[in-house]
DNA sequence: CGTGGAGATGAGAGCGCTCTAATCCGGAGG
DNA sequence: CCTCCGGATTAGAGCGCTCTCATCTCCACG
């Protein structure tokens, strides 16, 4: 279990630890000769450089923590894919640690990364304090995802939530809607800001008392309840915008309960393009975040402060985009005109 | 950004670095005075301790390494709790490398975390050769899970799919079903298990004669293809047993498009129990395997060998639970009926 | 054949911590 | 008042590597 080390690889190879640590490292000033020879010594005993002790005498790391919120939460996974893509590209690896989904996990991952002396630390959909982002912005360059941050030391990357607010209802409009609800995320991350946007688009197009927001959190079981609610609306709402997948999953689930045809009784969009809005079964039309995109440019932010040296905050806005799916459909009086015909 | 030192601190604290280095790791000979003075100087200062520096002198990280195959499966997340946990309550803590679902990506991930020097190394799904998972083992130990290693120095933790698949069959048999199709998952980790385990249950039932199988890939539309495949068969088969959740959803789908009830035309049953088996929109029967609890027990297979000197290979077996939810019912031969009315 | 200099190699001092062995200290016992 | 003892404290030698200098090679050039 004991692990050769650098000293014996020299022996071994008849040279000084300092050319295999060159050896090591891919320096171009070496021999073939030896570093063929050292090559031979390092393969024959299995040596494997010992990481702690490089990073310990050469002050860097080459390593950036990411910190998810919720490992559950399938919207990180692709965020680091963007993380790790970028950061191999540039000769940093990346470790990950997982708040399980409290402000103490994150704080504990948080501490856990910058003892291990990351370099850089990505924040994605993290909870913890703006004090404790900007403790942790003393040891490591830091940017957080999905959250804003006003200290200099921290940059940002964040998607547009109101440009998303405002794809939904230029697309219900366009669609004849005028009768557009809201199922809101409660208190959850970026939900008062949909909301907001939600209601600031309505009222743009005229359509300020058709504003209606039912309270959801996020959930399937509140996208239901919040549909159950809207449903008794009179006159009842010809399309609604969910906070998220989940709530307008939950919805759909209750409007067709109801027997109402989706989307020509009863148009629904969600958002953040989850994996479940894209199934067959749901085919929901919702708000695409460019998740992937997150992670590269949160990589970026972080590889310039490292090595370009910069040291003032960035704030990086993406815009989203809408994927339209089976949900959304033309506005049509059918079922108002049966109610009167009846 | 240079962080204050041990030394720094006993400087301030008056006393010598030994003494702030029993303080740090909560020695219990220190007198209250010391530790007090040690403290503040730890507060004053924002003194984090350097694991680094710590790992490479005691030769010990107390740290976890998880290797998980694909990020984006939220199998895996429950997974990372257990282990989580485990690790935490005693003295642990972990590390997650992602696997990004590719060999390559995972032997990365894994000699990341070796030189990293982890104690321990917890392969989830993983796709490496067992050779690499032999030469891991001579520098941490590893434990498997979901997958077989011959190796003495490598312990497993599995579930087995064989009462999975018997859970499946019993619960359809007794609903009165007699044809049943399975849907597989190709050449996807555990597909062959589970469908020999249905065949075999299949036969024990005496129901050689109907089995049936349709090829999968484990996904939505792998499923659909399936289904539209199953549903020309005559006579139909009466239930649909899928490897895996997300086939079976794309079966749902298929056959609800064909005009069919679900279940008293067709049940369908899944395999893994999922988020997406759980939605209210699909509530699909599905079988459920301890996700918390192989992490929990392949963590502690981990500290056996590390805190209490194991050093035979342990193989652990899990048994999975049948969920049931609205996909499956009693056998109906309503639509059969209907056939002969016509 | 001597010389200069660039490139290759080596010596050695840390990096920040742990840990062993040695030292210190205060009070019980004589 | 001295001795002794055990708990509290410290000195100092590493842990395995990097990095700065100093040193050594070796060959083109005069």
């Amino acid at each position: 279990m004991t692990q050769p080390t650098m000293q014996q690889v020299a022996e071994a190879a008849g040279v000084s630890t300092a050319l295999v640590s060159l050896v090591m490292r891919g320096a171009p000033n070496v021999s073939d000769k030896r570093r063929a020879l050292v090559l031979k010594a390092v393969d024959e005993l299995g040596y494997r450089p010992n990481v702690l002790a490089r990073n310990l005498a050469s002050r860097r790391t080459h390593t950036l923590g990411v910190v998810v919120n919720d490992l559950h939460n399938s919207f990180f996974a692709e965020m680091v894919d963007g993380i790790q893509t970028t950061a191999a590209a540039n000769g940093y690896r990346i470790l990950i640690g997982n708040g399980q989904h409290s402000r103490r996990g994150e704080a504990d991952a948080i501490e856990t990364l910058l003892q291990l002396r990351v370099d850089g630390l990505v924040l994605a959909g993290a909870v913890v304090t703006e004090g404790e982002m900007e403790r942790a912005a003393k040891s490591a360059a830091v940017v957080a995802i999905g959250r804003t941050a006003s200290s200099l030391e921290i940059d940002t990357v964040n998607c547009d939530e109101s440009v998303g607010a405002r794809l939904v209802i230029d697309h219900l409009v366009s669609l004849g809607h005028r009768r557009i609800s809201h199922i809101d995320g409660g208190s959850g991350a970026g939900a008062a800001t949909r909301r907001q946007g939600y209601e600031a688009w309505m009222r743009e197009y005229g359509l300020g008392d058709c504003i209606n927001t039912a309270g959801g959190d996020f959930s399937e079981s509140g996208g239901y309840n919040a549909a159950d609610e809207l449903l008794t609306l009179h006159p009842r709402p010809t399309a609604i915008f969910a906070a998220n997948d989940l709530s307008a999953a939950g919805a759909l689930d209750r409007v067709e309960d109801a027997g109402l045809d989706v989307p020509s009784d009863l148009a629904i969009v969600g958002y953040d393009n989850t994996g479940l809005a894209a199934m067959h079964h749901l085919s929901l039309t919702t708000i695409n975040q460019p998740r992937g995109e997150f992670g590269r440019i949160a990589t970026e932010l972080i590889l310039q402060r490292l090595d370009d040296g910069r040291s003032t905050a960035v704030h990086h806005v993406v815009a989203p985009t809408l994927v339209v799916r089976r949900t959304s459909g033309p506005h049509v009086e059918a079922s108002r005109e049966g109610e009167v015909a009846s």
